[in-house]
DNA sequence: ATTGTGGCCTGCCCGC
DNA sequence: TGCGGGCAGGCCACAA
């Protein structure tokens, strides 16, 4: 998906929106809601409803409801976009087409103003339909949010179970661990490569495997990157992402760079100075 | 139980 | 120009 600065992003626009009345609901494709409600029960559920705030964690955007609604949980996938009354919250996602398809509107509220005049419309936009609606979602079942992770915090999202012989296990890869929604909110696979880049860390280190001092700087730069990029303007903003292609060499130091699947995902990573 | 894998989908880009 | 293969910022069900 997006990752969760552009999540961000579609929560400022979606923001822009509070306070207006849902007046119906298009669901022009119902795979979206994945089966965890029916067309006519997000319908009952929404319409009629105002707008009361937009949250997010991590990847997920929560938008509230009024008078006893739900919340309603976005997901977007890899492609997915917010739209607002016509304007889109990015203009064109990397890894997906350039601009607004009709045809790729998977979800909508029709909106009216506080005045009760037409009020615009709150758009989906997923050309590859992994995005996702659902209501009321389990927000605990996500980690703590990237944004504002604290050195504890991280040093339990890294911490594994003592093995069967009683030392304790090394762990999975920390790429691995950092992907994981459920023990940190918000890393995508574009962020983590850039942020254990920035933190000098191998993607294949053991999560167990790392010092005090080591999960103290993490903390930092995980929390450092995710701010500097937000304000550049995206997950694709990074100082690595240039070199992340066949034949980039390591920005710091010139070395060429090694890419290999970690965590289930294409990495990238500087063979020389991460480790 | 944790961890790894395949599948879900579509569009784009590259090489033949 | 046309076509096939490979690739993609995510997540979920499933197997070991």
């Amino acid at each position: 998906m997006p990752e969760m600065l552009e999540v961000e992003l579609y929560r400022q626009l979606a923001d822009r929106a509070t306070g207006r009345t849902i007046t119906s609901v298009a669901v022009p494709d119902s795979r979206v809601l994945r089966g965890d409600v029916s067309v006519a029960g997000i319908r009952r559920a929404l319409v009629g409803r105002p707008l009361t705030a937009a949250r997010r964690r991590g990847k997920l955007l929560l938008l509230d409801t009024g008078d006893g609604g739900p919340t309603v949980g976005m997901r977007f996938g890899m492609t997915g976009g917010l739209v607002l009354d016509d304007h889109q919250a990015i203009d064109a996602l990397v890894y997906g087409p350039a601009g607004f398809g009709r045809q790729w509107v998977r979800f909508g509220l029709h909106l009216a103003g506080r005045d009760g005049n037409d009020g615009g419309d709150l758009l989906l936009h997923d050309p590859r339909r992994f995005g996702r609606v659902v209501l009321d979602p389990d927000e605990d079942a996500l980690g703590p949010d990237a944004a504002t992770v604290t050195v504890a915090q991280l040093r339990h999202v890294l911490a594994s179970r003592p093995s069967p012989s009683g030392r304790p296990a090394a762990g999975p890869p920390l790429k691995a661990r950092l992907l994981d929604q459920s023990r940190l909110a918000g890393l995508g696979n574009l962020l983590v490569d850039e942020i254990l880049w920035r933190a000098d860390l191998s993607p294949r280190r053991p999560s167990g495997s790392l010092s005090g001092d080591d999960v103290n700087v993490l903390a930092r730069r995980i929390r450092s990157t995710v701010a500097q990029l937000l304000r550049r303007g995206g997950s694709h903003t990074g100082d690595l992402m240039p070199e992340r292609r066949a034949g980039g060499h390591c920005p710091k130091d010139g070395a060429p760079l090694t890419k290999s699947t970690v965590g289930g995902r294409t990495t990238w990573w500087c063979p020389q100075h991460q480790v």
